[in-house]
RNA sequence: GGGUCGCUAGCUCAGCUGGUAGAGCAGUUCGCUUUUAACGAAUUGGUCACAGGUUCGAAUCCUGUGCGACCCA
């Protein structure tokens, strides 16, 4: 490196490496027999409690933890520093009294970030912070690259976001929304197991995408020379496992959507999709509602939430049928406008929805739903009755054909889960894959192609059921208290 | 696609109406045996995102480009 850069990165890393070599020379470098007896947390927990002369008494030694070195504070003949492993933070006293003083000469040099392991004994200081007083120390890993400020952290949103490593290591805030995420998965999993269903796995790699209305991402396999559509849903197989006479079957998985990148999209999201045969539309939406508020539960939260600054309450879920939402939010539209494509069609341009011809009125009802309703339902709402041309997998009402037995749960403002009564008469069915393909040929990218496979499964007869769709990620968002789905996905996608 | 804001030391950020670039942290050296973002002293470190322009003089003003964030469609 230049002269003109001493001091600089260049010069930081060299110096670490200088570091490094000298423990490679001692044959000391990247140590991997040392074992760690205690976890941080573990011990605060178990010993936290106790007053400076209970844990004297107690005289816990032989102790052995090993963490990154995220403070220092170093004196002439005695140092304390702060040590993160997996659990949480512990502090260390490191005097010259106990350890060879060469070696405490070497330690005064090392830096934030290494990992080293501390064996010694429990004790309090002072000030009654639970302190491991060490009797030796191991530099196990040098780390070779600085830490992110100590005091604030990362604010490169890019960084935080490429170099997730440096985000969690630094901020532990970070961390713990991450250890809720799996909590949370791990809690669904648990609902749907003890409810009795199965967990499956069906293809991600589709050869007509289908289950959802979304443009899909293409790829190629090289062997069989044909284009194949990472799925945008579950769906269709998940439904041709009730055909095989799988009952209750679920998936909780990745599906990807080639559409813009946004605080609340993610490319490559995570859903639970479950289907269960012969259960009932009602029996479903509140089977969901318990999934959310044991999955809320399960991270320590009670049925009162915070999310984006608005109070939510997760023990009522209220259910209201679309029309009657758009009326409530659209004064000036009266209930006969809503089947009347004319005045729909007025009114959807008068408040600046752009439509295309194509479009029923289903499609535009749809439409003014999401810009006059959507980010207005904060309170878990069940909205129902949605028109049968926007839902083209689900089936007819019996009493009213043109709506589905379909419900989507709205929560702070967000769609959170999508079900309804499964379509199982494949000749409906075959004729709503026509109008997707009319639509598509009308240049809707994101209509579906017409799946012989899944009628053809159809015609064996499926049971009657109902699916459900929930979106992990923006649940995960609304039970953490997280405005940006970036800040839910470990690796989200970035632009460019 | 449109609008707003941002890009200055390894990190976090100041830098006013234009006058040769600053702090804290990290690093280096020294001191310090119960510290708490430890402390004290000294010290290293810069193509001010990039390219043009205005000007005697640009981190600063203007134009364009790139990257990013947020809002809108």
């Amino acid at each position: 490196m230049s002269d003109s850069n001493i001091g600089g990165e260049a010069s930081i890393l060299q110096e670490r490496r200088r570091k490094l070599e000298e423990l490679r020379e001692q044959n000391i470098a990247y140590v991997n027999n040392f074992t760690p007896t205690d976890k941080a947390q573990e011990l605060h927990d178990s010993h936290g409690q106790l007053s400076k002369e209970e844990l004297e008494d107690k005289n816990i030694t032989n102790l052995a933890v090993a963490g990154r070195i995220v403070l220092k504070r170093v004196m002439g003949n005695a140092s304390f520093v702060t040590i993160r492993d997996g659990s949480g933070d512990i502090q260390a006293y490191i005097s010259k009294n106990n350890i060879d003083p060469d070696l405490y000469k070497n330690f005064k040099s090392w830096d934030l970030g290494d990992i080293i392991g501390i064996t010694g004994k429990l004790f309090k200081t002072k000030t009654e912070e639970l302190t491991v007083e060490a009797n030796s120390i191991t530099l196990i890993t040098k780390s070779l690259r600085p830490m992110p400020e100590k005091h604030k952290g990362l604010a490169d949103i890019e960084i935080k976001y490429r170099q997730r490593y440096l985000d969690l290591m630094s901020s532990p805030e970070s961390k713990e929304v991450f250890v809720k995420r799996s909590q949370i998965v791990s809690s669904i999993r648990s609902s749907m197991l003890e409810d009795g269903f199965l967990e499956v796995e069906t293809p991600m790699m589709h050869s007509i995408p289908g289950g959802a209305v979304a443009k899909p991402f293409i790829t190629q396999h090289n062997a069989l020379d044909r284009e194949l559509f990472l799925r945008i849903a579950p769906e269709l197989h998940l439904k041709r496992l009730l055909v095989g006479g799988f009952e209750k079957v679920f998936e909780i998985n990745r599906s990807f959507r080639n559409e813009g990148l946004s605080t609340s999209h993610n490319p490559e999201f995570t859903m639970l999709e479950f289907y269960a045969a012969f259960a009932t539309f009602t029996g479903t939406m509140d089977f969901t509602k318990t999934i959310i508020q044991s999955a809320s539960k399960a991270i320590g939260n009670d049925n009162e939430i915070e999310w984006d600054g608005d109070k939510i309450n997760l023990s009522n879920f209220s259910i209201k049928t679309i029309n009657d939402l758009v009326l409530e939010h659209n004064s000036e539209l009266k209930s006969a406008d809503l089947d009347n494509i004319e005045m729909l069609i007025n009114y959807a341009e008068s408040i600046k929805v752009p439509l295309k011809d194509s479009w029923g009125p289903g499609k535009i009802l749809l439409e003014i739903f999401e810009k006059t309703v959507e980010n207005k339902l904060i309170q878990p709402t069940f909205v129902t009755d949605y028109p049968v041309e926007v839902s083209p997998l689900s089936r007819r009402n019996n009493d009213n054909p043109s709506i589905a037995d379909r419900f989507e749960l709205f929560i702070g403002g967000k769609e959170i889960a999508n079900g309804f009564c499964e379509l199982n008469d494949p000749d409906d069915q075959a004729e709503r894959f026509k109008e997707q393909v009319k639509a598509k040929a009308d240049g809707d990218d994101e209509a579906m192609g017409f799946d012989e496979d899944y009628i053809t499964a159809l015609e064996h007869g499926m049971p009657p059921a109902v699916g459900v769709g929930v979106g992990i990620d923006r649940l995960v968002m609304m039970l953490t208290n997280q405005s940006s789905i970036r800040d839910v996905i470990l690796f989200p996608q970035l632009k460019s």
